[in-house]
DNA sequence: GTTTTTACCATATGTTCATATGGTAAAAAC
DNA sequence: GTTTTTACCATATGAACATATGGTAAAAAC
């Protein structure tokens, strides 16, 4: 072996060009080239770590969803330790999927140009689908929760407010990440829209207090 | 001149040889080429009435979308003259955005595909954005009016209400599309979840019965 | 110190595609 | 009946790109 290198760090590396090529430009616009030249790398090196561009886009879409996955458990981590209202948690959660900034506004164009390919790519398709069951599931038990905290009704179907909840979240994304035309705040009116809506609907479904514990 | 042709006609004829490609291949394996092969064309007849492909694709994702809306527009028309509840055309209208069978199928396809160009065509955003608007103001419309014949609140904010059907319905739209991997029957049980959902917020919107007037 | 393995690179290759080009034919115009 | 215009076609052309190829160098292995 030569240099010791850290294999997932390159790889890394690559996806962070690629992110940012799709953000920009658009995921047609991603080349092999254009991708080792935002990187700082030659073609060669690119190959090396990808051997197929498909690898490349896979892994960059999969570590884009990871990155917000992994935001939103980190919150759920942070309220529990603090006993938080669920519902609080949850209108942050789904905050993370609007585009309402520039580090968010970068993931969900990742998210919609990769969205836009599920149509022909049934890999693709597949991992969209398991990520929504999965952000469902994560909904449904947070209303489950509620309940046996008093935040919310008794007679409340968790997966069908699930499933309100994220289609709500995800519509809003699309009108919003569309109006954001300018590299400014895109509308920050439209946002602020968006989120009141989300917080509005959470309400809705979480509207008690929770019972103190200890 | 020689043999009189409807230019129209043509071009429609290599529309639906496009959204056909679109819905069952993808965006990008559509070109010139085998959409020509598709509509039963040469090349050079496609050449002929669309000069360049971008013009192609474009014409083709309006008239998509056209379709859409006229049939929406039809149903607004058809339930004046019937007097029915401003609600039950809510629905429906809003029913025309979700891949339900393989006519809602094939158009949500074509907007989903093309959807994920908006990152880099500032053209097809601005489109996008435009339809959005569009159905939010005929959303609003609706709302309005239901105030005026009894089946809205007076309090309700028209503007707020139609951005959140509006949103839930391309949500729901978007989750349904990715479950349908077979071309059988798209999950008929989810179908009828998002239907259902989107009845109950309209409902929840439209609590009221409509005076009857004359 | 030789061998082997891995990192990395420049350039070659072959394919796919949009579009250009140079046509034929037929109908209208006059 | 000649001219012009439009419909339509087969094939040429050149660009873009993913991937292959044939390298060099450096470090680890022994």
């Amino acid at each position: 072996m030569p240099k010791v290198v850290d294999h997932r760090a390159r790889r890394i590396q690559v996806a962070d060009a690629v992110q940012k090529l799709v953000t920009e430009e658009g995921l047609d616009r991603v080349t092999v080239a254009r991708t080792a030249a935002t990187a700082g790398f030659s073609v060669g090196h690119v190959q090396h770590y990808f051997p197929t561009k498909d690898e490349m886009l896979l892994f960059t879409h999969e570590r884009v969803v990871r990155k917000i996955l992994d935001r939103v458990s980190a919150l759920g981590e942070r309220a529990t330790r603090q006993q938080l209202p669920i519902r609080d948690v949850v209108v942050e959660g789904l905050g993370e999927w609007l585009p309402v900034d520039a580090r968010r506004r970068s993931a969900h164009r990742v998210v919609l140009a990769f969205l836009g390919r599920t149509v022909d790519n049934p890999g693709l398709a597949r991992s969209h689908a398991e990520t929504g069951r999965l952000i469902r599931s994560m909904l449904a038990t947070a209303v489950h929760n509620g309940k046996e905290c008093g935040e919310v009704p008794a007679d409340t179907d968790p997966d069908l407010a699930a499933l309100e909840l994220h289609s709500l979240t995800e519509g809003l994304a699309l009108q919003l990440g569309s109006g954001a035309d300018t590299d400014t705040d895109p509308g920050a009116a439209e946002s602020q829209a968006a989120l009141g809506l989300v917080t509005a609907r959470v309400r809705a479904v979480f509207p008690g207090r929770c019972r103190q514990y200890g």
